[in-house]
DNA sequence: CTTGTATACTTGAGGTCGCAAGCAAATATA
DNA sequence: TATATTTGCTTGCGACCTCAAGTATACAAG
């Protein structure tokens, strides 16, 4: 129990400070941040608004309305599907991906001093290993980054 | 990084599953149980509302309107300071402790199934010791439980 | 005693999220 | 072809949270 409180305890402070940061430095929430990741290294630089819901783990209104501010933005665009008109892309555009590209670096180096430097390798190693034990439901692919 | 995400997405995955049992079976969400636990685990079952708010993570103004709930239902009454005018301690009703004794037993096992069962004791005392690394900024005692 | 600062708490405004409901397109079944 | 179900997406609504601002109390310094 005491290691489920810490988990608990531990993501509430970091994404607490880590989002202050990125909203300070960039405007960006930390959700913004983690869907431009994983469109960022998705082919072709879109992913269906579906799947990023399920790797995100965000519920498909959710996606819609964080989406809408991206757009608004200008650092993504709506692209439609060919063989489904059912499905719609997010697409990065040009100064999306400068945007994402100007904070993933101040981004990275605040998960490096808060979360990456308090292990060695070997106990990262377990870290993730360990967690990765955990259920995520319907999550999708859990992508690298 | 992979460990970060990991958390990121665990944190998602488990809060949402947990929340959702303890509001369909208790109609508590996981914040309220997270307050009543540490009041309950409290000196004389009571505590003041700051401390609160900075054992569970969350504002002051979060904490106020949390317990207006709690104390609408009943669950938790107000105890005026006789040495500090300014302080209000949350303290547990008699309905109260019964309500969180009874959240708790399918609390516990929900944690169990989900959380600590995908765990040996030794991989347990290991996850607590590298969450327990974490920075929780001025996060309070991180009590038991 | 008065002034300035820190602390505990509350309130209003604004943002984010999920659920329920609804629409449209795809797919399965008859 | 006609009907039913599933899937992707959006919108209205309500719940919850934070920040900024305001009130009241405590305390320290002049």
């Amino acid at each position: 129990m005491a290691a489920w409180i810490r988990l608990l305890r531990a993501h509430a402070a970091l994404t607490r400070e880590l989002s202050s940061r990125l909203e300070t430095r960039h405007g960006l929430s930390l959700r913004d941040y983690d869907v431009l990741v994983q469109i960022y290294f998705a082919p072709g630089r879109r992913m269906r608004r579906i799947d990023i819901a399920r790797t995100v783990i965000l519920s498909p209104s959710g996606i819609t309305r964080l989406l809408d501010g991206l757009e608004r933005s200008g650092w993504v665009k709506k692209e439609h599907c060919a063989s489904d008109a059912r499905v719609t892309y997010a697409a990065l555009t040009e100064t999306g991906v400068e945007k994402f590209e100007q904070a993933r670096a101040t981004h990275l180096a605040d998960v490096e001093e808060l979360f990456g430097s308090r292990f060695s390798d070997d106990e990262h190693h377990q870290l993730a290993d360990l967690l990765g034990r955990l259920p995520l439901a319907d999550a999708g692919a859990c992508n690298s980054e």
